[in-house]
DNA sequence: CGCAAGCGCGAAATATTATTGCGCTCCCAC
DNA sequence: GTGGGAGCGCAATAATATTTCGCGCTTGCG
């Protein structure tokens, strides 16, 4: 299984920088339990096998006037390749659209999207996205509020599946 | 509105941490045009003020192991605040759930979830999402493909903003 | 067994970076 | 003008990152 040529200071690693991601490589060294030349050679060792796609400051979009956060539900007419593609890749050029996941089920994708405000997404949810070519049916949501949001691997559930499996 | 109280040079460095949340302050001060001491005063201004909520190193889950994602849409057959409290509480005690945001519309939560394979989902989903107390309907799609995945500011669309109200 | 190769560690040395203190300039209010 | 505050850059110091080196441990083979 993937995975299985971490040993477990790699994995305390990778969940350390996880939670803190410009945690000082001596602090690190320190916490896994080894000395600072070998904890940066595995850093840069997970970070050039894809363990570690990259780092990144955790930005407070409302404190920046982005004060809507909308899910879209978006179904298309055709379902080939290209044409799921071609969304996709418009997707990728929509600053709005924070995130494009497609999924199985009755639902095509589901993106992400944040605006200032409500009028500014409308314009871009009917002039943009609804208007777009192949686009089939798009139900939206308002996020209310977030009670959890931890983008990330659940180290805790990792640790206890390698241990029960050893 | 929120942000005014922010420079320029401040909204660049939000942008340039976004993108590399380990950069170095003196790379950082270069970028941003300003020396380094300075810059690491506005940074710190910048976490205590909260428009920087943390940093995180991004962990490819797949890589881990965890290669089953799943969007979950949950409807509560209550939706009285104490009732919705205690099912967010319910969320982030629950390591497979990654995410959990409260929605306008027909749906009241939307969770991001992954797991190591789709047995260890289904269970999860049978035995404590679907089960817990006041859980009415839920629909789970899993991701097939994940097409983008910038959590974030779209800074670019925030200068274009400022820009064009000055 | 015994030896050699390879791997990973830690210690020490060096290069970079973070951090602090200070004086300067700019801008605004008076 | 002139006093005061905010923010900058410079220089010095402390801390950290990074490289280099040699040691011990395991592994695999004679």
């Amino acid at each position: 299984m993937s995975g299985s040529k971490l040993d477990p200071i790699d994995r305390k690693i990778l969940a350390e920088l996880q939670a803190d991601g410009r945690m000082t490589n001596v602090e690190l060294a320190k916490r896994v339990g080894i000395s600072a030349p070998p904890c940066l050679r595995r850093v840069r060792t997970l970070e050039e096998a894809g363990y570690i796609r990259g780092y990144h400051a955790d930005v407070d979009s409302r404190e920046l006037g982005f004060e809507v956060q909308v899910f879209a539900m978006v179904g298309l007419q055709s379902q080939a390749e290209s044409d799921l593609s071609a969304f996709e890749a418009r997707c990728r050029d929509w600053p709005l659209v924070r995130e494009c996941h497609m999924l199985n089920g009755e639902v095509d994708f589901v993106l992400k999207c944040v605006a200032p405000d409500l009028s500014t997404f409308q314009s871009f949810l009917t002039e943009q996205l609804t208007s777009a070519d192949n686009v089939g049916s798009v139900k939206t949501s308002l996020v209310i509020r977030c009670a959890k949001d931890e983008p990330g691997v659940p180290f805790d559930v990792l640790e206890a599946r390698l241990t029960s499996a050893s």
